[in-house]
DNA sequence: CGCCTTCTTGATATGGGTCAACCATGGTGG
DNA sequence: CCACCATGGTTGACCCATATCAAGAAGGCG
């Protein structure tokens, strides 16, 4: 996809050390309300994007409409690095979040390690095989908090931003299974829920949480 | 883990464009016979592999001592570039093959596209959580008779070399449920099974073998 | 021959999907 | 203000797909 990216291989061919330096501009920020989309599949990619508030969704539709997340990325993370040139999946904000755009730019001011991000997201994803194959509905909700907890390090309560919905598809479960799973880590004792839309999580039993997870 | 993909991110920070080449020595070919192991968890990564001949399990033990296969590597594929430097999962031939070993080494005289080893692993990666979460135990299985099938382009008869219990770690099933669903597939005329252990494939059906995998 | 491994098949149990109802909250319009 | 509806979450009843347990078939090998 990357145009520097292209250059680095060709470069790279010609037996040349070559990296990927895409670059941010001054000023790219985006700033998404809730359920907004930052590219959809097909789109030409020109760009990838770093996470500075908030979170976004990566997920795919199957041909017979259903939809499948890949992946939350929160504070911090990467997204929109891709082998082709065009989309092969969905970004869309889950809540009010604010993106840094970084576009393919031979003028590189800001390096970007794309190695590295690309590294980081294979491992996220062996890792989502490993929760969602091997494991009861529990453990993968139980996972999922866990997640969550690690992206609010420090914080007793915190918001999961994400629809009962969302879960489902992220995990491969329906709501219902999402809901039971969690009224299970209730009664547990494990955590409680709180807010207007049982998203607030508080855990109660951080180590119990995660005995399920293992 | 890599070297020069340590040397890449310097170089990277300082603004140059750099990539990461390591580098084949004249001869690093590998020899292995069936469930030879090429590296396993906790070893240092000093490599990256590409198969020749024959394929390779990439596998991860779970605390309760359940494997589970993250991927089969076919001919020409590249498996062993790891975020880290240790190595996070094990690699072991499924059967008689040949490798090419890859050393860190700055003196780049075949240079290698890190990056787009890594997305295409990252985008096999994704494809299978599709296969995993969406679908039933007979269209994961179709699935993975596609995948070996495209291994062997061109082939009406071909061996698919892994075991039952193979099949079952990767598609996260058992072994029965597995033998099941190959007999459905006999039994819908979309392929017949040979050999000794019922591990060579003909294709009948491909179109049917499609429409099951969408 | 007996024993092993690998695959297959059968019987049974169960976890989670499906369908349906209900609750809480919030917005809208009369 | 209240009646109405929409949305998102929870809970219950039922059923099916797959795990589990058990046994058998086919080949390899000492």
């Amino acid at each position: 996809m990357f145009q520097s990216y292209a250059i680095a291989r060709d470069a790279a061919a010609q037996g040349q050390r070559c990296g990927a330096t895409p670059v941010a501009p001054k000023d790219d920020t985006i700033r998404l309300k809730a359920d907004e989309a930052v590219y959809s599949e097909g789109e030409y990619a020109f760009a990838i994007y770093q996470v500075e508030a908030g979170a976004v969704r990566i997920y795919r539709l199957t041909s017979n409409g259903q939809r499948y997340i890949l992946s939350f990325c929160g504070k911090g993370e990467w997204f929109g690095l891709e082998k082709g040139n065009v989309r092969t999946d969905f970004a869309e904000a889950v809540c009010e979040t604010r993106l840094r755009l970084f576009r393919s730019n031979r003028d590189a001011v800001v390096p970007i390690d794309l190695l590295h991000i690309a590294l980081t997201n294979l491992a996220k994803a062996q890792c989502k095989q490993l929760v969602i194959t091997e494991q009861s509905a529990l453990r993968r909700v139980a996972a999922f908090v866990q997640e969550m907890a690690n992206l609010h390090p420090g914080e007793p309560e915190f918001d999961i931003m994400m629809s009962r919905s969302d879960i489902a598809d992220y995990l491969g479960l329906t709501v219902e299974t999402v809901a039971r799973s969690f009224t299970k880590l209730r009664e547990k004792r494990i955590l409680c829920l709180t807010g207007k839309l049982q998203r607030v999580v508080r855990l109660l039993d951080r180590e119990a949480l995660i005995a399920l997870t293992i």
